[in-house]
DNA sequence: AGCTCGACCTGCACGC
DNA sequence: TGCGTGCAGGTCGAGC
């Protein structure tokens, strides 16, 4: 589930049920995920109250009174269900269908107890997620985010910005696109969407579109491309993949607006157009396309 | 330096 | 029914 859009609906989730409360505890169920939690780590979150909790790309920052941030990935599954005291469970960002109920599921492997009972209960079957603590100064030069490159949504991408990174190279703009260094947080469901939208193909040697580092007017409308399907995502509560519907409404919905994700063999959805996507591999991702609108 | 690939890990859909 | 295969939204490091 998770790129930009959907970290993103997690954020605001979080920040609702965890801003201004205090953790109560921690409790592991296991202290591995991508890579072993921090040393003392439930000690160092218990007691600290959550100032505030933002995003950098599609990392989580939540920073901590005691000067301390936690730095956490979802990674491919990770997903958070808070379970407010003696209510029900609400998912946010949920896969894989299970422990939804809070009620210790196989891979259930961090809650934090808030004082207020609400717990906060990070399931990742995968355990591609990470978690890490670092002084709330020291998170721009983190090892996780030092080598990140513009939030798309800033002001800082700009046909320009991708005209000097793209000069010269030939590997296809899609690459390019899910390349962290250069546009953070943008993933393959979001990288094909965008470059269907601009029709952009997603074979183009990225260097074509940057003739000596200027910026072809196609960039301009790739950038726009790009802020769109984002935004949209966002708004629509993000996409849920192979999921159960959640009881509260809490599941995304952009999932069901994709033009070409995961639709291989099935026709175009642009008015007029008779094409049919395409399903190809680009550097090891699936890659989806239209032949006849992206060029 | 740029690019691709395999590794990490589990679950699910599919075909036989 | 069971088993094997391939696929999945992530990132990283090795090796060409």
């Amino acid at each position: 589930m998770p790129e930009l859009p959907e970290v993103e609906t997690v954020r605001r989730g979080l920040v609702r049920a965890m801003q201004g409360r205090r953790f109560a505890a921690v409790r592991l169920n296991r202290a591995d995920l991508r890579f072993p939690l921090p040393n003392g780590f439930a000690d160092r979150l218990s007691g600290q109250r959550i100032e505030a909790i933002g995003r950098r790309a599609k990392y989580l920052v939540v920073a901590l009174s005691g000067g301390e941030s936690l730095i956490m990935h979802l990674g491919m599954s990770g997903r958070f269900t808070v379970v407010h005291q003696g209510g029900k469970a609400r998912s946010l960002g949920e896969m894989y269908g299970e422990a939804a109920g809070g009620a210790g599921g196989l891979h259930d492997h961090v809650v934090f107890v808030l004082d207020d009972g609400t717990r906060i209960v990070y399931t990742d079957p995968r355990r591609f997620g990470m978690m890490d603590l670092c002084p709330t100064g020291e998170v721009s030069s983190h090892r996780l985010t030092r080598r990140l490159g513009v939030e798309p949504l800033g002001k800082e991408l700009s046909a320009r910005r991708l005209a000097v990174a793209m000069a010269a190279r030939k590997a296809p703009l899609k690459s390019l696109l899910v390349d962290q260094r250069l546009i953070a947080g943008l993933g393959n469901i979001y990288a094909c969407e965008a470059l269907f939208r601009a029709g952009l193909s997603p074979k183009r040697p990225a260097g074509t579109l940057a003739r000596n580092g200027r910026p072809d007017p196609r960039l301009a409308k790739l950038v726009l491309a790009i802020r769109a399907v984002l935004n949209d995502a966002i708004d629509a509560g993000g996409s849920t993949l192979r999921d159960y519907a959640d009881a509260d409404g809490a599941s995304g919905a952009y999932q069901h607006r994709f033009s070409v994700y995961d639709r291989e063999g099935q026709p175009c959805r642009r008015r007029g157009c008779r094409g049919t996507i395409r399903r190809i591999v680009q550097a090891g991702r699936s890659t989806f396309y239209c032949p006849r609108c992206q060029h």
